[in-house]
DNA sequence: CGGTCCGGTCTTACGACCGGACCGGTGCAGTAAT
């Protein structure tokens, strides 16, 4: 076998940094053997590459940044959600031999802070973690500039999607702080991602030419199944007799904080060791009811959404959920949790329709326009580039209002973002007001439309399991045969062929645009139906003899994509 | 959007029913009050 010298040149090259990779592990951490596919995100990261790194928890996300930290000159920058879980990984650091890792936030003393960044600026520390919000802060951001930042971690990274377009909008401008970092090589992590949502994390950070690691969705030993209630009452009861005689450990997940409060109260009252969990709880309550459930002295913890990132117990036996979630993303996140060991687990879900009209209700988010004109007005009249913070003085605005509001101009393509801070284009400002009200409206589409495929899920007749991980991009050829649906024989379509087919089948993630919604893209098909990801109207599914018989659907290039009409 | 609570009205006497108001999930940071 002949190679030429530059093939053989990075076949060594990747050895050698795999053989270092491995040395470190081994040497600083303990482990005695990486995994191919911590190897294959690692690798690129110590060449200086940008990698997105989709992995199940437990699969050592972690030390995808921690050991490449080690070969990289410089400090790493860890940017996380929450600050408990900043508190778990440096203390998971801190019990190894790696180097010191400190944390920036507004919890901790202030003369811990300032140690903090006095280590920060002798370059003695190698992590600091911090949460998004604290590189809105300009001196935050220049400190961390003079500390010569070489490798940024942005772990969660879902969250980006998430909680960007409104709840955190800190999110949507790491970005920008990147740049200000001088752009080191990023690392996004996180444990579920649908494509889209990949795409989402790859564009909102300005990742350069990714590495994408993606792999393994499928979970065989969570069994899936799904029981339809049309009574609220009914529904209730069914919860609380089937959850009593699961095995545990195990989570169930509400859709208020009162339904937590009431299951967890009905479970203790029959002999469960149960805890309710939501944001409304004193911290040290949430402290207790964590640990309790890792300590193994909870049998079940009730809880909202506010529970689980960071959660890596092993052996949950099941994850039920009381009312669906707004999502299928958020719900293969959370039955995620079951079954961490291999061994065989549950994910129920009880459902109602009517349990859908409140995460719908969660999807409304408008827009301030009286904010956003007068946003755009300021830095319209600034005749150099504003800084968020000058504007947000000016304007004496607090909160996340009005980064929400920059946030919706700047996608709506009206304010643009330098180094130097936030420059108006001219524009008229009912112009400017409309398209990001546009901007907002699109969102708001995308979110009900991920409502609707969580409806999907619910109702479907097909496996579910198939369901599941077409969305999240991958293909399983043969129904499962461990979800409710394959067990009772549903799954039917592939022994009778379907009467209406297209001559040839879409390939999957094919451009197309239909005559309503405009383009969008194929995320799934089936015999006799498809489900595409309309940019402007979100996830629809359509019928295929529909789509025929009234010819929806053209390839996108067919057609000149037609110009938005907007002034 | 749907559930729940409250008060008023319709009835014809102890409740039944209706309409309106209100509520509902995720966390950071910085600031004000002890």
């Amino acid at each position: 076998m002949r190679l030429t010298a530059t093939v053989q040149e990075a076949a060594d090259t990747t050895r050698d940094v795999r053989t270092e990779l491995s040395a470190a592990a081994r040497r600083v951490f303990g482990w005695e053997e990486l995994r191919p596919g911590q190897l294959d995100a690692m690798e690129p990261l110590v060449q200086g590459r940008d990698v997105l790194a989709v992995m199940a928890t437990g699969s050592g996300k972690s030390a995808i940044y921690q050991v490449p930290a080690l070969l990289i000159e410089g400090t790493t920058l860890v940017i996380s959600p929450l600050i408990a879980l900043q508190n778990d990984q440096i203390a998971g650091l801190d019990a190894t031999s790696a180097p010191d890792a400190v944390a920036i936030n507004s919890r901790q003393r202030v003369s811990e802070t300032a140690a903090a960044w006095e280590t920060i600026r002798e370059r003695t520390v190698e992590y600091i973690f911090l949460a998004p919000e604290q590189l809105a802060n300009d001196e935050v951001v220049a400190r961390l500039a003079a500390a010569r930042v070489s490798l940024v971690v942005v772990d969660e990274a879902h969250c980006v999607s998430a909680w960007g377009h409104d709840f955190r909008p800190d999110y949507l401008r790491l970005a920008d702080a990147l740049d200000r970092l001088g752009r080191p090589p990023v690392v996004a992590l996180t444990a579920t991602a649908s494509p889209p949502v990949r795409q989402e994390i790859v564009e909102e950070l300005r990742l350069r030419d990714p590495v994408v690691i993606a792999s393994g969705f499928d979970r065989p030993n969570i069994d899936l199944a799904v029981e339809r209630y049309t009574t609220d009452p009914d529904k209730r009861r069914a919860v609380i007799e089937t959850v009593a005689g699961l095995d545990t450990p195990g989570l169930v997940y509400t859709a208020t904080r009162k339904d937590a409060e009431f299951y967890a109260a009905e479970l203790t009252e029959r002999g469960l060791r149960a805890a309710a969990y939501h944001a409304g709880l004193p911290a040290a309550t949430r402290e207790r009811v964590h640990h309790g459930f890792l300590d193994d002295e909870l049998d079940v913890v009730v809880a909202t959404s506010a529970f689980g990132m960071g959660i890596d117990k092993p052996d949950v036996r099941f994850v039920a959920h009381a009312s669906a979630p707004d999502s299928v993303d958020s719900y293969y996140q959370q039955i995620g949790r079951a079954g961490r060991d291999g061994l065989a687990a549950k994910a129920l879900l009880f459902y109602r329709p009517e349990d859908l009209s409140l995460a719908k209700f969660f999807t409304t988010h408008r827009p301030d326009e009286e904010l956003l004109g007068r946003a755009f007005t300021a830095l319209a009249r600034a005749k150099s580039p504003k800084r968020l913070k000058d504007l947000r003085a000016e304007l004496d605005t607090k909160g996340r209002t009005l980064t929400n509001a920059i946030n919706l101009l700047e996608r709506a393509g009206v304010v643009s973002s330098g180094r130097k801070g936030l420059t108006a284009r001219t524009v008229e400002v009912e112009i400017a007001v409309r398209r990001a009200a546009e901007v907002a409206a699109v969102g708001e589409r995308m979110d009900r439309s991920r409502v609707e495929m969580m409806r999907g899920y619910a109702e479907t007749r097909g496996c579910r399991r198939q369901f599941l991980l077409g969305y999240f991009g991958e293909s399983l050829p043969d129904p499962c045969g461990h979800c409710d649906c394959c067990r009772e024989g549903i799954p039917e379509h592939r022994a009778e062929p379907p009467k209406h087919s297209l001559h040839e089948p879409i390939p999957l993630h094919t451009r197309v645009v239909h005559a309503q919604w405009g383009p969008g893209e194929v995320m799934s098909a089936e015999p006799d139906r498809i489900t595409v990801l309309f940019d402007e109207y979100g996830y629809r599914t359509l019928s295929l003899e529909a789509v025929e018989e009234h010819d929806l659907l053209r390839p996108e290039d067919s057609e000149p994509e037609p110009e938005p009409d907007i002034a």
